[in-house]
DNA sequence: ACCGGGCCTATCCTTCCGTATAGGGCCAGT
DNA sequence: ACTGGCCCTATACGGAAGGATAGGCCCGGT
């Protein structure tokens, strides 16, 4: 089977290559980004399949899967990431990926995803369906209140206290009160550790 | 050799240890997150190299490092990084680490400094060092002046206007006028998006 | 029945943020 | 010599953030 992997760590191509290569019956391809993987699938004719780091240069999001999908022509495209918010896994399949695979999946794992994957089935590891199942469950976000998260979430995309109060249909007054426990909550002095926590942790 | 490689993502560490136990001639010895390494240095004794991953459950910072180093006793201990602030490297270093790696090298890359390592070399590729000669240097951060550079570093551990003029022996006024243009630059709507928009392309 | 916790709202006040306007100094390229 | 970019400062104002205090609602546990 024939595979182009797109990572821009090196180390993490090159193990990962070698690995699919000599344990599994694969030929991979590599790229270390989405313009030389799209570069790569135009002359080397369409992959089995197609494996992109979610986070690389030139593909803010999940836009260099839909470019990826499109050149590879029928055959899949998978996400590849390393600190995966599974909401970005649905997103992704919703876009017509062949499956999301998380990093800390074992290498053994991988392989049975991507001869899975090759054979035309769309993979995703069960932890992500359970967790699609219980919404949350975040280390860091099992102390917040519903409200709180959401309120959080407002934070994060740098909405004022009056934008996330209209978006929650709630007072400005609220969304301050929310705010100032979750200052204390994530132990931050202001809004703006706050939001630089919850990225630091991994949420949103 | 004898090794140690702490990865909480199952599929790097199966994968560069495969590489390492195949191509090198390295026996690699497995754990998770720190205690779990500790735990392995203190029952399997020493290794020649011990591989910490910059960014694992339990290691906050650099405090994990001094652990392992200790327990390794006198043995080399180093850093293996995904995203590397450069700056890290240094504290890594200055901690008593043997060498700090990028996981933007490559795969043959990692294994001959590893060997070097293990002979009891501090290693550190030529890209960080040409990196703290010229201080910057990010993608991102090119269209920055050194002095918004330094607002937004201060920006991102959330710090007030006020505090940051101080800490820069500055007015404050002049802070707020870096922080506006900081903004347009980010295309950041106010601080707190600027901070997002820094913390998501890796500064800091 | 009571209490506590999460939630929403209100008023008041201080401080900080964001913006505008208007200077001056420094240095490099034209 | 002039322009333009970067840097620093000053004054001023409206609005937002942050904090304190107080009250009411609903629900689950004692």
């Amino acid at each position: 089977m024939r595979i182009l992997l797109a990572d821009d760590h090196d180390m993490v191509r090159e193990t990962i290559s070698a690995y699919l290569e000599s344990k599994g019956d694969a030929i991979v391809a590599l790229a270390t980004d989405i313009d030389g993987a799209l570069r790569t699938i135009r002359d080397a004719g369409p992959f089995d399949l197609v494996l992109l780091d979610y986070q690389m240069p030139g593909m803010n999001g999940l836009v260099g899967l839909s470019a990826a999908i499109e050149a590879n022509g029928g055959k899949g495209v998978a996400i590849l990431s390393g600190s995966a918010p599974a909401k970005t896994a649905q997103e992704a399949l919703k876009l017509g990926a062949i499956g999301f695979i998380p990093k800390t999946m074992g290498a053994q794992s991988l392989l049975n995803a991507v001869r899975f994957m090759v054979a035309g089935e769309v993979y995703v590891p069960v932890d992500l369906m359970r967790e699609e199942a219980t919404p949350s469950t975040h280390p860091l976000a099992e102390k917040l209140s519903q409200r709180e998260f959401q309120v959080l979430e407002g934070l994060c995309k740098g909405l004022a206290n009056k934008e996330i109060a209209r978006d929650l249909d709630l007072q400005e007054v609220t969304i301050k009160l929310h705010m100032r426990t979750l200052c204390r909550k994530l132990d931050a002095k202001n809004r703006t550790q706050a939001a630089m926590a919850a990225k630091e942790a991994g949420l949103f």
